[in-house]
DNA sequence: TTTAATACCTTGTATAACGATGTATTATTT
DNA sequence: AAATAATACATCGTTATACAAGGTATTAAA
């Protein structure tokens, strides 16, 4: 019944919500592109593509949230760390004060 | 700091959370169009413009989630009547279900 | 030797909020 | 009487973003 409307609206929940995700992960603790997405399925069961995690991770750095740095490895490709900036902790503070917001007035409904 | 992020990122989340709006507010009365704006605006401090408000009410229908009636008025414009069909109060209730879920992935992170 | 896993990335498509704009009716203000 | 605002419907262009698909490169496993 209604999956494919479910599903798509699934995705759509998903375009607020990625930021705070990744922010959030990266508060915990550094991690590459890749390894955000296994930290994130595993974690907290949330599934999030490499088409969809490398252009968030350029748009955080553009807004400053982020910063990043190569790191070489003995075998293999580098791996570009990120981790959240002071301005990218105070936002996640105020996305999660707008999320409970949101949260009470569902509430209310 | 980063307000036009953090008014965007809102924008983004209302993407998923607008059709859950919509079916919630109609679970409890029907509603024309003009009337939905105000109510969410009243009875929970959501704003939804005109321009999302009635395509969105579309999509809805198209998914056979609301039915609609045109009531005439003894003046005026006539109004277009939504109310939940059986299939919308299902899907409301999936979408409830799955962002609970969700706010369990968060609180996981 | 081929397949899979790791690790980065871009491009095209679909979806949806929003501002602007349009139409029409009625009420209020000047 | 005329102009403005409020009601009530709607569409269109812009912008943002998730995702599948595809690309490059390295290393490990089958």
């Amino acid at each position: 019944m209604k999956e494919d409307f479910l599903k798509n609206w699934d995705t759509q929940l998903k375009k607020g919500l990625l930021p705070l995700f990744v922010l959030q992960a990266l508060r915990n603790k550094e991690c590459y592109g890749y390894e955000l997405i296994q930290e994130l399925k595993s974690a907290a069961g949330i599934d999030i593509s490499e088409g969809t995690i490398y252009p968030l991770l350029i748009r955080l750095m553009k807004e400053e949230l982020l910063h990043y740095k190569w790191v070489e490895q003995p075998s293999g490709i580098p791996r570009k760390y990120y981790s959240i900036s002071q301005e990218g902790k105070k936002c996640l503070t105020e996305m999660k004060k707008s999320l409970e917001t949101t949260h009470s007035k569902i509430r209310k409904l």
